[in-house]
DNA sequence: AGAACCACCTGGCAGC
DNA sequence: TGCTGCCAGGTGGTTC
């Protein structure tokens, strides 16, 4: 489900309703997570003040002072805040439990997500590799040219790639690749710098964009007050293969890439 | 080192 | 209606 604007709306959303709270308790109903959920992860958090929440990448980061619970959305996870009491559905597997009567809820039907604990998340090994952030200042033309010399993977899969840069998922790579008229089969070693600059550019106005609109909607995405998201609609070409491209009105077209569908207006985007 | 493939898991949908 | 097969937003691990 979730890519950098889904994580970072979630994040929004939860901060200015936990932020400042205390724990009483992190009840796990299901530990089977993409990696186990500690046993004793609740040991570390009872008791502590949620003193900030932040975001590396697509994680989310929950400081309790001496430590962060570290969260992974995976493909189909959210967070929400409900009020204690509130009975857990099927997929609902685990609950922050405050002492200010909320709780914030994680559910994932398949369980790709995870919920781990650090105590100096700078060196986890989930987080010490991952690549620069899309909105950061680092990620600029030139470090898009000279992190994609020699590469011959396509450069939608560098794109994707969370050891270069972080947040770009299987939507957002395509969307970007369409503004910035680059055809997704091209090697990334090929990229010249003027299509840099403007793969950058079009990569952040992407997120952005999707930031501002709250996060995709596409299938089940909601927003921790339960919300749909509204970026579907705006989909250049992404699940739009057979339509008509919203620019020059030429077929989008559907490939496969590393496992992954990947849509493309062959006519506005080039090698 | 890097690329290609596999794994994890459930649910929704199309087609028969 | 019910079965089967395929698809889905992620990403670490294995193999070559």
């Amino acid at each position: 489900m979730p890519e950098l604007p889904e994580v970072e709306t979630t994040r929004r959303g939860l901060e200015h309703l936990v932020v400042g709270a205390q724990i009483r308790d992190l009840v796990v109903r299901n530990p089977h997570l993409r990696w186990p959920v500690p046993h004793n992860i609740a040991r570390h958090v009872r008791g502590r003040q949620i003193a900030a929440i932040t975001r590396r990448a697509k994680y989310l980061l929950f400081d309790c002072g001496g430590g962060n619970l570290l969260l992974h959305l995976g493909m189909s996870g959210s967070l929400r805040v409900v009020a204690a009491g509130t009975l857990p559905q099927k997929h609902d597997h685990a609950d922050l439990v405050l002492t200010n009567g909320k709780l914030v809820r994680f559910t994932d039907p398949r369980r790709f997500g995870s919920l781990l604990w650090t105590d100096q998340p700078e060196q986890h090994p989930l987080l010490a590799r991952l690549g620069v952030e899309p909105l950061s200042p680092e990620f600029n033309a030139n470090w898009l040219h000279a992190a994609s010399r020699g590469r011959s993977a396509s450069i939608k899969q560098f794109l994707m790639d969370a050891h270069q840069v972080v947040g770009i998922g299987n939507i957002y790579a395509s969307e970007a690749l369409f503004l910035a008229g680059i055809d997704p089969r091209m090697p990334a070693g090929r990229l010249s710098m003027p299509r840099a600059e403007r793969l950058v550019s079009a990569a952040r106005d992407t997120l952005n964009a999707a930031l501002a609109a709250g996060g995709s909607s596409l299938r089940n995405y909601r927003h921790s007050d339960g919300e749909l998201g509204q970026f579907q609609s705006c989909c250049n070409v992404y699940a739009r293969s057979g339509e008509p491209c919203r620019r020059c009105g030429a077929v989008i077209r559907m490939l496969r890439q590393g496992q992954r569908s990947s849509f493309f207006c062959p006519r506005c985007q080039k090698r």
